[in-house]
DNA sequence: CGGGTTGTTGACGAATTTCAATCCGGGTGG
DNA sequence: CCACCCGGATTGAAATTCGTCAACAACCCG
């Protein structure tokens, strides 16, 4: 449950994020400026909250490595999960735009995030305009996926929800590069799956034995493999996500 | 069903919005900017789609009064409301960031749209990078609200849910001029509402009539009376919405 | 060897959907 | 003026989904 501000390891020129054609690439004064943007590095263990709900102080982050997930909880403590983080994320922007965060992310595996200083970010809207752009696309991509996610929740099924989230993940997943020879582990307990899709964890867990019998999945010690996209696609009637180049910062 | 461009009846030197407090001023130069940027008004009735999900031809636009409703739906027709569009609002956002629409959105009431033309977005941003930071804070908001939505979707029971929606478009009206006297009238039918509660007709129309033999509100022929937002939230235990004055564009 | 976390299962009851009628006001054609 | 139609609101009852409770198994960790 710690987490270190460490010294540099992937300095910007090297951005390992770059390394992906899912990404668009920076122009040379670009990286230069976002290098002197760039306090640090922060890296986070398994369980560590990384922002907190309500905090100010919030800095604004790149994930370089890992999983994460974004979520609210209402006062008695029950637990909505908005989101999955996946490297090439932009978090905190709310707590930068916005008085305080108003939600809380909480790292799934180990993470290692580019962090930036909060107070420069008008400066890069106003030297770097391109930049600027690139954060309103990304915080528009963010609404697009909450407003997929929502439109499941809302109206989709146990069995079609929890296929589409399942192969919503697979997909973000393989833009960056985590996915091996098909397959993927997701770092996650029932409980999270269950706080994802709007249903208890007694529900979670029949839906959930429902798709491994069909084969689209196999529960592991901790975590799930996803075995075959497609056949979550088909549950889910899920169209996919479009395979455009996006920006990262 | 029509949707008409209309000479311009708001110049943006006596934008209608300005006339609230809880709208952020803008400088001189902007405004002359903005005017320059806008094309047109669009005065749509009742009924019309404003903007449709897969369309790729999509302007950008702000609300300058009505009342609205951004929705997605599953291809058997199943249809979950996102969020409800009112003055103020930016919309259209996605489909100037992305190839294409991943939503559509329809009039609740006669609306009128002060319509921008997307190609020059490039161009706000390089030439006023403090409006090109509005956007993103715009989008950053839309993104907040939908985080409290899907919590609510996600977790509140049926009747949190149906007090948390009103509770929520009332503060929203309220920062708008909209509210009267302490009252106000959503023009949305009970087809609406559970669309965006996620619950069939059948069981939003009790839910309703529980909250109403509260006092909280009362439903008319066409929409429904807000009464007591107080009640509302009481039985949401929302917090309800940051007081900050906001951008607009 | 506990103790804690996570996954599994069955039984029961509560929440919610679906089906099927009915009602009501407004608009339309005769 | 009246019969009819239509969208929206209401209601009761049956069927399904889903949540809660409770118990237990498997595993990891100190």
């Amino acid at each position: 449950m710690k987490t270190t501000a460490a010294a540099r390891q992937f300095p910007c020129e090297k951005c390992p994020l770059q390394d992906f054609s899912h990404f668009q690439r920076h122009e040379k004064d670009e990286v230069s400026f976002l290098s002197s943007f760039k306090m640090g590095e922060l890296v986070a263990d398994t369980g560590t909250t990384v922002l907190v709900e309500g905090a100010n102080s919030a800095h604004l982050f790149t994930v370089l490595s890992g999983w994460g997930f974004r979520y609210k909880t209402l006062d008695d403590g029950r637990r909505q999960i908005l989101n999955y983080v996946l490297p090439g994320d932009l978090i905190g922007l709310q707590g930068s735009v916005m008085k305080k965060m108003q939600h809380s992310i909480e790292a799934l595996s180990p993470m290692i995030l580019c962090m930036f200083q909060r107070d420069n970010l008008a400066n890069l809207f106003r030297n770097f305009p391109a930049l600027g752009y690139d954060i309103t696309w990304l915080a528009s991509r963010e609404e697009q996926m909450l407003d997929e996610i929502l439109l499941s929740v809302g109206r989709r099924t146990a069995l079609e929800r929890a296929a589409y989230l399942f192969a919503f993940i697979f997909q973000r997943a393989q833009s960056v590069g985590m996915v091996k020879s098909g397959k993927l582990t997701v770092p996650v307990t029932q409980q999270h799956v269950a706080d994802t899709l709007g249903l208890s964890i007694v529900h979670t867990n029949k839906t959930l034995k429902k798709l491994a019998s069909r084969g689209a999945l196999r529960w592991l010690d901790r975590g799930c493999e996803v075995l075959d996209e497609q056949i979550l696609m088909d549950i889910s009637g899920w169209q996919g996500l479009p395979a455009t180049p996006r920006p990262y910062i």
